[in-house]
DNA sequence: TTGTACCGTTGACCCATGTCAACCGGAAGA
DNA sequence: TCTTCCGGTTGACATGGGTCAACGGTACAA
């Protein structure tokens, strides 16, 4: 099924240490010595079509990706036919880490939009991580990084109201688009109305009746996937300010 | 004001190679010689009272926690008072993970129970984990399976109805009391009804209405903490058979 | 052992969000 | 360029779970 996929090989060596993303990626606060060592981690590169996967629930794990360019969502699909989107990941980030504990992948990932990922080996890793200290301790960062936004989804899906939520997707969108170098106020979404829902836990209707309303309040300027954020402050006050609710 | 809590020190050399946690806890998988380089790892033991704090948000990150009698809960407060329970924790698991990432833990770790754990210096177990292979892997997968579990809580929190959440919170105690030796189907909640609430994202008032519906449909026997599950194949149909909700 | 505060249960009512349906516009493919 | 279909919006209505309130039992502290 994943058969097909074009791996444009690559001897293009130093693969980090001239690539624009370092302050986001894998290699973040490591020095030029050790940089240059992270060169021979990355084995490939491989380009993602939208829609496409890129690793499926199930499939055996064997590396960890790196996006370069492009964006993803990762979601579980239940036998029912239910889809939870567990996250959206931009340039930079790093997908793949759910499958280091059982050797599968637990979850899909799929490309939002054409995408090309940095294939860095998994066993490659451990192995250079144990003599590349700065590079363990960034890995581990990573892991740990992953771990604390996925406790800050379980806040927004346990405790927050419809449009709490989507205020806060919208900040933290907009936060990491400006850690892109993007504008904060003015951004193209990848996703739609239903895996933004999917990832919220709301229906598509109701993101799209939030959107509209924070339009109408004068908070953002929509039209479809174009957002403007208007008064960011506004969008803060909603999450904080909606006490003794859930 | 986590000045004053106990270090019971000890020389109590032998801390995991003599530990009947050991299939549960970080040494899972290790071999002996490596088992016994682990013991130097665990510096002291320190007892935590019933509703006290392990660590708060903030608190500078210096040590992950091997929990070794008792229970915990895991918590983010926000400003206007919401509480997000994110996890439930049991003999052998490891508490601390989201402090790596940016040195401050970013969560509350609670006592449900008098509890004791074994302290893990982190600094010392990135180094030692750069000689022995066997605890540099398992690390990995202990964080990994915490990745993956809060995936599983999304999925519960985004996409399930109150009874599947809870039918689904049960199982998973049954689950990790039996990997504990305790009976699968009769076990003791050390958690309130609020604190179920928190983390399956619900009212404790729709808790416990649930728990009086499975009684009267005879899936369990509920009274206050004690629950008896008598059909966990009826709990797990509830789970799956709820096509196409949410 | 006794007292008490907390925890859990239950009922009545309400509201936020889900459900169902109709319609519209624009992007992607032919 | 044309066509089609998918994604988005909006309305009317339904309902699951939240809210508020009262009460009863139990476990903990003294």
């Amino acid at each position: 099924m994943k058969a097909t996929v074009p791996i444009t090989a690559a001897g293009l060596k130093k693969a980090c240490s001239q690539c624009n993303l370092l302050e986001l990626c894998l290699p973040f606060g490591m020095d030029d010595t050790d940089l240059h060592r992270l060169d021979e981690l990355v084995g490939a590169r491989r380009k993602i079509k939208r829609q496409q996967p890129l690793y499926r629930s199930g499939d055996l794990f064997e590396a960890i990706y790196a996006i370069r360019t492009g964006s993803f969502k990762t979601d579980i699909l239940l036998e029912d036919g239910r889809e939870q989107v567990t996250g959206f990941q931009m340039t930079g980030e790093i997908l793949g880490l759910d499958g280091i504990s059982t050797e599968l992948h637990s979850c899909n990932a799929i490309a939002l939009e054409d995408s090309e990922v940095c294939v860095i080996p998994y066993a490659k890793l451990e192995e250079l991580s144990r003599t590349v200290e700065g590079l363990q301790h960034q890995f581990h960062k990573v892991m740990s990084r992953e771990i604390v936004r996925d406790h800050g989804v379980m806040m927004l899906l346990g405790s927050m109201r419809a449009e709490e939520r989507l205020a806060a997707f919208l900040l933290n969108m907009s936060q990491r688009f400006t850690a892109r170098g993007f504008s904060s106020a003015e951004f193209h979404l990848r996703m739609t109305r239903e895996e933004i829902g999917s990832y919220l836990g709301l229906k598509l209707e109701t993101v799209s009746r939030a959107f509209s309303r924070f339009q109408v309040e004068g908070l953002v300027a929509v039209q479809q996937k174009h957002i403007r954020i208007l008064d960011g402050a506004g969008l803060k006050k909603l999450i904080q300010h909606h006490a003794n609710m859930r």
